[in-house]
DNA sequence: CGTATCCTGACC
DNA sequence: GGTCAGGATACG
């Protein structure tokens, strides 16, 4: 599930039973999770008292009063499902959050790749990472000149966290797609309209989240994937078809009709 | 820069 | 049985 947007709904969900509230116990039911905490170190969390949760990218920090934070990561398949404490266990549960009111907070992952960490006070849990896509301080000049240094293919160096924080698989084609970018153009290369176009085009497929505070736009439920998982089929824009090639590893879907020359959309030009 | 790796499940 | 999967990191 987890892209940028599912990860703030995750975290939002969160606050809203986790705050205020004070955690019973915390259980760790993946191997892959128990190398990660120790279980005495498990158990100093009874008592603690949830301060806040923060979501920055798609990494999530439930605060405790304390000082200490509890660092966790969705990955590819990850999720908060939220219960009671005498609930059916979660099929796919990998660690359990109780809180002393009886709620239960169960990370479920069918692949098992979520990571939970505990850190103590003052010692910082996140790795490098850019701008927020809704920070009014990522103008297109500043994401301009953080891809002057890139110089790989731009598809690849938007899943690179430290560029903008938050950027994942679907979107980024997604975002190229609406900015008519190709995805194989070496990131340098992009034009200030370009790269405009791109940012532009992030803020509206990461949705509210992702998207400058007071800018509210189109319908819910409008939001149909145009490229991603889309190949062979034709493009929503005109005559193409949908491309699936490989870069770094990963899926990228285009269309090589509307996104393969590098100069600015046809309405824009004289 | 690309590739392997962590995991498990779904689907061809 | 092989391939693919919305992520990130360690490594050649």
């Amino acid at each position: 599930m987890p892209e940028l947007p599912e990860v703030d709904r995750a975290a939002t969900r969160l606050r809203r039973v986790a705050i205020g509230r004070t955690i019973d116990r915390v259980i760790l039911h993946h191997p892959a999770l128990q190398r990660r905490v120790t279980a005495r170190r498990l158990l100093s969390l009874r008592g603690a008292l949830v301060a806040r949760v923060i979501r920055r990218g798609k990494h999530q920090l439930v605060e405790l009063e304390d000082g200490r934070v509890i660092h966790v990561h969705f990955r590819m398949a990850g999720d908060w499902e939220i219960g009671r404490e005498d609930d059916e266990p979660e099929r796919y549960a990998r660690a359990t959050i109780s809180l002393s009111d009886g709620t239960r907070i169960s990370l479920v992952d069918p692949r098992a790749l979520s990571t939970l960490t505990l850190h103590a006070a003052g010692d910082s849990p996140l790795p490098e990472l850019g701008p927020e896509p809704s920070d009014p301080a990522l103008t297109a000049s500043a994401l301009m000149a953080s891809l002057a240094r890139r110089h790989g293919a731009i598809k690849p160096v938007l899943l690179n966290q430290g560029v903008i924080a938050g950027v994942g698989n679907i979107y980024a084609s997604e975002a190229l797609w609406r900015a008519r970018i190709d995805p194989r153009t070496v990131a340098s290369k992009l034009d200030v309209g370009m790269v405009q176009r791109l940012l532009d085009a992030i803020r509206t497929v990461l949705g509210p989240a992702g998207r400058l505070p007071g800018r509210y736009r189109e319908a819910k439920g409008s939001q149909r994937l145009a490229v991603y998982g889309r190949s062979g089929k034709p493009c929503r824009r005109g005559d193409g078809t949908i491309r699936r090639i490989v870069q770094a590893g990963r899926s990228t879907f285009f269309c090589a009709g509307c996104q393969s020359v590098k100069r600015a959309p046809r309405a824009a030009r004289p």
